[in-house]
Parts: structure tokens; C-alpha cells; sequence
RNA sequence: GUCCCCGUCGUCUAGAGGCCCAGGACGCUGGCCUUUCAAGCCGGUAACACGGGUUCGAAUCCCGUCGGGGACACCA
């Protein structure tokens, strides 16, 4: 507690933001800015087959989304930088060498094919593989070619222990580790090497990421100890899963794109509401802010078991968040979905109203913009609705109701209403009988607000112009 | 297969030995409200994986079984 901590979301850029990764850099951030810490964000770009520029920019986008800043990192900086691994491989090969040097790695001289074979012998065996330590005692390098380094393992079996934030004590034997490849000949650096010189580096207290990675925790407590470096706290979060109850991943599971999200009308707020409760909780509350996340965060309440992805739920926060969020913020954000259905509603002054009368009724924000759209642009009819309420008792009902509307003034629901009422009672029949047929009239569709505030929203001339309309 | 982690309603979870014949939320569902669709309000449905211990007492501690997931690369 004495020292604000450091945390970092280390993503390797090889495709978009998913949902484990949001998850991961919100409960860094969380951690960080509750405690008044530092977030990292660096970038493992070290697989240079996968890591793509654009994904660099994909997850730098998903993240300012989620309005998950960072403190250091790619286009902020910061006294650790550079950020990007590759732009850091002298720091690899400089504690590489040491390790060598110190016979505590080894050059390996074996090809990926000798390697390959070996693997297959193994998995025809039905064992587990492990390097089988063919270069561990070479003194000679192997004529042709070049070589990797490996860690080398301690000759007797030992346990290894860490103690974690969320789970508790977890250990495992060291002859159940191989010797891994720290570095490629190229000297880039794989993961369990590099992320342990950077973390140390870069000064990290707490490492914070997935389950999937508490394997890997092994082997890089060992190269810690090798360096004789200070190993961080680590809290390994428990894994969200799909709907088969297998780990979200962007093969099979589409929605593990964040963006897609956005695409789809979720709200940042709704998206990190939802994810912070997948492993996360504050006794009963489900609403919760970013304040609110940021005051209660904590990692004694971190649970350890794997949660499902919840679609409906999510749906209801953001429809939580559509109701509660001002009209005029949720109409800013309601324009480009508005606009790729060819209404431009910025500037006009009916758009937050409009909102109001939506937001209970639309569970994201294209849902919203659909029934928004027939307030904009005179909408296409609906076939089902004409048929059901515009057949010709419906049009002699619209027709009387055209009657009664047009000396209406001035042009509200509160006089709307009354008129539309009475005629319903002069005519022996339900509020439906009047109310849909001019709805239908009107929107095209069966399903508008209350038909009073729709009218009005409309306003006199566009209504009576589209009554007369499907009256034709 | 080996190793690691996990196991409370369909799902997310509260629960840190008695407050629990288990609470909240989503979903589903009955009702109310109602001019449509919603929203809202009231009610219902449904769980401590199983078996042994420990204890006066266990969802909570221990062991085993079963089940689920994850990791086993010159990916991260």
C-alpha cells in the first residue's frame, strides 16, 4: 500500500480489442486509478508473422472507447518508454547474455523441423512434451546455424510458489517445466522472456491478466529468481466464456469484438458495466459507474470462477443506461446511426425530445435510430400494418380522424388527445380502433410512442400530409 | 494424455461456521397499468455437483469422486 502501483495491459496487436483484453486493461485501470497508480499500456508485437499496425490502432481505438486511458504508452509516452517490444530488443539480448554468460541459458542449436519431430514422437507416446535438453551441455556451436536461447531449468525438481491476488497460493513442480526458447536467433525475444525484462523493467508491481496465463507464471518466476530480480504480485482474472461455454475467442465467437459492440449500438458505459460484474461484484449492486468501479474495486472481491457471456443482460444495462443518460448526450451518440440510415437530425431541435420518447422502447442505440427514423423521413409502409389496420374500415376510422385533427391548435398532445378520445366515443369504439390506423398512417409501422406525443412530435403539417398520403 | 485452476438458481452473482429450509440481478413467467410497442409496479419459477470427514452446528474448513475450463509452440 505504500507504493501506488504499477500496472500494465500488455495486448499483442494481432487483431482487434476482444472482450478478455477490455476486461483485463478495465480492471488494470481500475486498480491503477484507485490507488492513485500508473497503467502502463505496452504494446507485444513480437510475433511479427501476426502483429499488424492496424490492430495496433484497433486496440488503441477499443480502449479510448471504453474511455480506458493510459498513462504511459504508444502516443502517450512515458519515462519507461519505448513501449513497443520490438523497439527494445537490446534490453532482451543484454539480459540474455547474462543469463548465458551465467550458465543459467543456453545456446540451442536444434531447427523448428528436428523439434517438430520430436513433438509428434512425444504426442504419438501420449506424453506430455518437453524439450529433451539436447544443447543443454554444448560447448561448441553447430556449424550453418544459428541459434536460440534457452532458459535452463533447475537440475533438481523443485516446487515453485506464487502467492495470488485472486486465487490464493498456486505451485507447481519444476520438472513439469522444459527448457523454453527465450530468444529467437533474430533476438526477439518470445513471450515468457519478454514480458518478464519489461515488466521489471518498466517497474511493474502487479500483473494483472487472464487465467490462461497462470502456466506461464511458472517459467517467468524462474527467470525472475535467474536475474535476480523482485518478482511482482500477480492477480490472474477468471476467464469469460461463450454461450458453448468454451473461452471467448474471435474464431468462434463474434462477440468478443469489442467494436462490434459499438457497432451494434451498445454504450461504453453498458459494455464496462456489463464486463466489470463478469468476475467482479459489490454485494448486490448491479448499476455501477465508472466512479462508482473505480471507488469499490478490489481484488478481495474478485471471484475465480469462469463466467459466461450474457447477451440479455447486457441488453438491459444498456437499456438502463439509454433511459438514464441526458437526452441530449444519447441524442449526440444516436446521429451516426441515424445518418447511416440517411437522416441527418443534427441541429434539429426535435431530436432530444424524440429520445425521450424512444429510450424506453429501444434496447440500443439502432434500435433507436430505427424507430427514430419515421420522425426524420417519411418512412416505407410496413405491408403486414396497411393490411391489418388500413383496410377500409381502418381508412374510414383515419379519415374521420383527419376531420377531427385538422382544427386542432395549437398542435400538442394535450390537445391531441381529447379529440382523438372523443372520437373514439362517438364512434362506439376502443382508443386501438382510432390510434393505430393513424399510427400505421403516420410511422408505417405499428410501433411508435403514445399517439398523441407522436403526432405532436411530427407536427401538424406532416401529419395531416401523411394521413392524406395513405388515405390516396 | 500431463499439469494448473474452478464447481451456489438457465446466466451473472451475494454469502468469509450459526443472521441462509440460501439473498439480489438478467432471463422466463402470472397480474396490474394501457390507444400500439415498451417502460414501470406487484408476484412466481429456479441453485449450495456428489460422497466422506472436522464441528454442538457447514454453501462456507479438510479429503476423495465426478464435472467444467485452461495451459502444454522459435503465439501471446
Amino acid at each position: 500500500m505504500a507504493t501506488p502501483p504499477r500496472v500494465r495491459f500488455a495486448p499483442s496487436p494481432t487483431g482487434y480489442l476482444h472482450i478478455g483484453g477490455a476486461r483485463t486493461a478495465l480492471f488494470n485501470w481500475l486498480e491503477a486509478r484507485r490507488d492513485h497508480g500508473r497503467f502502463v499500456l505496452r504494446i507485444e508485437d513480437t510475433d511479427r508473422e501476426r502483429s499488424t499496425v492496424e490492430s495496433v490502432q484497433a486496440i488503441l481505438d477499443g480502449l479510448r472507447w471504453l474511455g480506458l486511458d493510459w498513462d504511459e504508452g504508444p502516443e502517450v509516452g512515458g519515462p519507461y518508454a519505448p513501449y513497443f517490444q520490438t523497439d527494445r530488443l537490446a534490453t532482451y539480448r543484454a539480459a540474455a547474455d547474462r543469463l548465458v554468460a551465467e550458465k543459467k541459458a543456453y545456446l540451442c542449436y536444434c531447427t523448428k523441423e528436428e523439434l517438430e519431430e520430436r513433438r509428434k514422437v512425444f504426442e504419438r507416446q501420449k506424453r506430455p512434451y518437453k524439450y529433451e535438453g539436447t544443447c543443454r551441455n554444448r560447448t561448441e556451436p553447430v556449424p550453418g546455424r544459428t541459434a536460440v536461447v534457452r532458459f535452463r531449468m533447475p537440475d533438481s525438481d523443485e516446487t515453485v510458489t506464487f502467492e495470488d491476488r485472486v486465487i490464493g497460493k498456486i505451485s507447481k513442480q519444476s520438472s513439469d517445466l522444459d527448457d523454453f526458447v527465450m530468444l529467437r536467433a533474430d533476438g526477439i525475444p518470445l513471450y515468457n522472456f519478454g514480458a518478464v525484462v519489461d515488466d521489471h523493467g518498466m517497474e511493474i508491481t502487479l500483473v494483472i491478466r487472464g487465467q490462461e496465463h497462470i502456466n506461464s507464471t511458472f517459467p517467468q518466476l524462474l527467470v525472475y529468481r535467474a536475474l535476480g530480480w523482485k518478482t511482482p504480485d500477480f492477480a490472474h482474472l477468471p476467464l469469460i466464456l461463450g454461450p458453448d461455454r468454451e473461452k471467448l475467442s474471435k474464431r468462434r465467437h463474434p462477440e468478443a469484438d469489442v467494436m462490434l459492440h459499438r457497432k451494434n449500438g451498445i454504450l461504453p458505459e453498458a459494455l464496462l458495466n456489463f464486463i466489470v460484474r463478469l468476475g467482479w461484484s459489490h454485494g448486490n449492486e448491479e448499476i455501477i459507474s465508472r466512479e462508482q468501479m473505480v471507488q469499490w474495486f478490489g481484488f478481495d472481491h474478485v471471484g475465480s470462477t469462469s463466467g459466461v457471456w450474457n447477451p440479455e443482460k447486457l441488453l438491459w444495462l444498456n437499456q438502463h443506461y439509454l433511459k438514464t443518460l441526458p437526452e441530449a448526450d444519447v441524442a449526440q451518440r444516436l446521429l451516426p446511426f441515424l445518418a447511416q440510415r440517411g437522416v441527418d437530425a443534427a441541429g434539429d431541435p426535435r431530436l432530444p425530445r424524440v429520445v425521450v420518447a424512444l429510450r424506453e422502447r429501444s434496447k440500443t442505440l439502432v434500435e433507436m435510430a430505427e424507430l427514430a427514423r419515421p420522425f426524420f423521413v417519411r418512412p416505407e409502409m410496413d405491408p403486414k400494418a396497411v393490411a391489418k389496420h388500413l383496410d377500409d374500415t381502418g381508412r374510414v376510422m383515419l379519415r374521420k380522424a383527419r376531420e377531427a385533427l385538422s382544427p386542432v391548435t395549437p398542435w400538442a398532445a394535450s390537445g391531441i388527445d381529447p379529440v382523438l378520445k372523443a372520437l373514439s366515443e362517438s364512434e362506439g369504439v376502443g382508443m386501438g380502433k382510432v390510434a393505430q390506423p393513424i399510427r400505421v398512417a403516420v410511422t408505417g409501422s405499428t410501433v411508435s410512442p403514445p399517439i398523441g406525443e407522436t403526432l405532436e412530435l411530427l407536427g401538424k403539417d406532416e401529419t395531416l400530409e401523411r394521413i392524406d398520403a395513405a388515405l390516396r
